[in-house]
DNA sequence: GTCTATAGGCAGATAGAC
DNA sequence: GTCTATCTGCCTATAGAC
């Protein structure tokens, strides 16, 4: 892998991190281009040059935090070995973004889904079924390797590990406190180690 | 109890009937005053008139779905006796609200949360905290019984508990697909009854 | 209680100069 | 790429007649 020396964000990419802050807090619905436009000192007239309509805008905030996403997918992979581990270290993944206020931001999209244009209504989906996918895998290994167990097929049992854990991370974020995530991750975590 | 005669609905009711609805399908920020008129009948001012302002509206929402979600909880505790019986019809409440399209009213709400009047937040909070409270003495009962079985504090599982339901039922809604609710609620309550 | 009329603000978006 | 200026539309809300 190369070397990769940091420049600084391009304007896009700024527009895409303020964005993405207000999205993960307020949703998409509940921000403007002028508090983007605030933030960055820049005008809103701008903010359409690259990005023509907020519905562009919104379909690039969810590929990039999607890509993000399976990157860490990856990184747990590679960085652990323990099927235990890799399960703890992607709830970990959920805690994070808590940590700093925010929700996952896919879970936050699903409040709205009906709400969205098409095209991020398609790639809230896509975010959801890889996440199904890559945990199913890991169920299946798990209750092959006698590491895990549990009963039922593993893509519905993968399916209620995310369900959990956004409705834990929803939860917890409006009373503000992150432990309430942790006990009840710790808790499903649990029930599949038993 | 007294025999209740069936009446008209008064326009409050008939308002709140119609906001109900567009909360939990599109949210509360994400519905307007223009709306409801539309599908009353009736001006925008007289909406004004029943209810000052968004905020109001807003609250007597919440209050008014609190209030019915504890009747119902009442009712299954005098229509069940059954511990696991009573913890199925409680995740029943939950497929019904879902089956009619709609999210929790609460769960919604907690996905805007920062953006909501106080007055909102508070009721939202009560919503889960009387949720939290319900569950924990029925898991304690059904401990103390041996009909039921977990590890850890009962309030802290009851917690889990909502949030496993919230969350199932705002991925399921977003495929448009009440099952998979369902496969998530029967795994939930089969780790309990285990 | 419901109406008409309207205020005042903010949203997303565009034209065109630089 | 970024700006100023502007448009159109929708929002919540209010005043005042009926």
């Amino acid at each position: 892998m190369a070397t990769r020396t940091k420049t600084e964000p391009s304007t896009s990419e700024r527009i895409l991190d303020s964005a993405e802050l207000l999205v993960q807090t307020r949703g998409f619905n509940n921000f403007s281009y002028a508090d983007i436009a605030a933030e960055l000192g820049i005008t809103k007239a701008s903010l359409h040059y690259h990005f023509p309509g907020k519905a562009e805008l919104g379909y690039a905030l969810i590929s990039r935090y999607s890509e993000r996403f399976s990157a860490a997918l990856d990184r747990i992979d590679h960085e652990h070995s323990d099927v235990r581990e890799k399960l703890g270290a992607y709830a970990a993944l959920y805690a994070d973004v808590l940590r700093g206020e925010r929700m996952c931001m896919c879970g936050i999209l699903a409040a709205e889904y009906p709400t969205l244009p098409k095209p991020m209504r398609a790639e809230v989906i896509r975010f959801f079924d890889e996440n199904h996918k890559w945990l199913a895998e890991l169920l299946a290994q798990g209750r092959a390797e006698e590491t895990l167990r549990f009963d039922g097929p593993p893509d519905e049992v993968a399916q209620g590990i995310v369900s959990t854990l956004e409705g834990a991370m929803l939860v917890a974020r409006s009373y503000g406190d992150v432990a309430r995530f942790n006990v009840t991750a710790r808790q499903l975590l649990g029930t599949l180690s038993g």
